[in-house]
DNA sequence: CGATTTTTTGAATCATATCAACGTACGTGG
DNA sequence: CCACGTACGTTGATATGATTCAAAAAATCG
């Protein structure tokens, strides 16, 4: 959980005694590269804290085709937040890009722990607004730049994902098709 | 400020007493229809609670033309969040696109609205938890609606909207162009 | 009512998708 | 540790959804 409570520090203080205590509300889970945490459909009501490793977030879109909406990577939060906020089932999978862990917070265990200790509200609500400022900008992006651009801008800014994650889920991520791709490619290498 | 005692009332409760006290930290502006409550570029570090009226969230794009991202209403919170958070210039224009009144939360405001009275971490950690949620579930339609698909689910869950905002918006607002949107609706009324 | 803003039309064009086929690489069992 | 099979990436031809531009028509505002 050192990674949790060094992610909540960077909100607010928190001693190791009260992240001790705090810590009974988490628990793990692992999985290896490929295998899902959680598959579109099934309930869910969980948020995860990754600690390693790396995830994509998708549903399958009427033609059949998964369409990524998102990455997460090491001391991100992730969840089907719609699904989770009304208790429905989810409408995206999450899945395993490499070997990854996660911390997980039921809806449960998130309202007696904000109740039991009202300090976690400010590390939510920082984290939300947080995530949703970055939201914000990502939509932006979708209006501000065309798919090329938006491959570049994907490489020159999360480079790493670019090494860790194959290409074919970075062009569902940028909302084009990976023979798309592959044209950009070509064009930028020559 | 009722408007927004009725909101914070929905999160949590809040005495007639308490909100009295709270109240100084938030001021009011109006703006008539089409004048711009804020100016892309222009030094901001404020959120807006819509108490009456409508406005577009904007920027210029490289071709010169106003790209909206989003509308606010009654009882919503807006701002750029991205900028917001960094203290950085403003990347938005914000602009009434009728006679419209706002709250103003200054950032300063709000720090110290926070830690003097800690119980308003739970109403913006839920205002950004469900606007985030908001936020990925729009993400998600992104990715799954064609353009045409996109006008028939705005216009059917956002009724209001198509009374309210002109037609060149909200082509904007889905991603195409106001000629386009034309060919969609010929196409379907006939 | 005239002036301006918004919406519609149609033709030409462009960005990206689709499909099918081929090349490459990588992991898994022997 | 090699070989094979499956998964991933590339190529080229054709198709399509959406844009651009210019102009006319309709709606709104002072």
């Amino acid at each position: 959980m050192e990674s949790l409570k060094n992610h909540i520090n960077n909100y607010l203080e928190i001693s190791e005694t009260t992240f001790s205590e705090i810590a009974r509300f988490f628990s793990y889970q692992g999985k290896k590269k490929k295998e899902y945490f959680l598959r579109e459909g099934e309930e869910f009501n969980k948020m995860f804290f990754i600690e390693s490793g790396c995830v994509n977030i998708s549903f399958i879109k009427d033609n059949g085709q998964e369409q990524t909406i998102d990455f997460a990577i090491e001391n991100w939060w992730t969840s089907d937040f719609l699904s989770f906020s009304k208790s429905e089932k989810s409408r995206f999978s999450i899945r395993a890009i490499e070997d990854t862990s996660v911390i997980i917070l039921t809806k449960d265990a998130k309202e007696k722990l904000l109740v039991e200790y009202p300090f976690m509200e400010t590390y939510f609500r920082a984290v939300f607004e947080k995530a949703y400022a970055a939201s914000q900008n990502r939509i932006k992006l979708l209006y501000e730049l065309s798919r090329e651009e938006a491959y570049f801008h994907f490489r020159d800014n999360f480079p790493e994902f670019i090494q860790r994650v194959p290409q074919y889920l970075i062009a569902s991520f940028l909302g084009f098709t990976p023979e798309y791709l592959s044209e950009i490619r070509k064009k930028s290498i020559s």
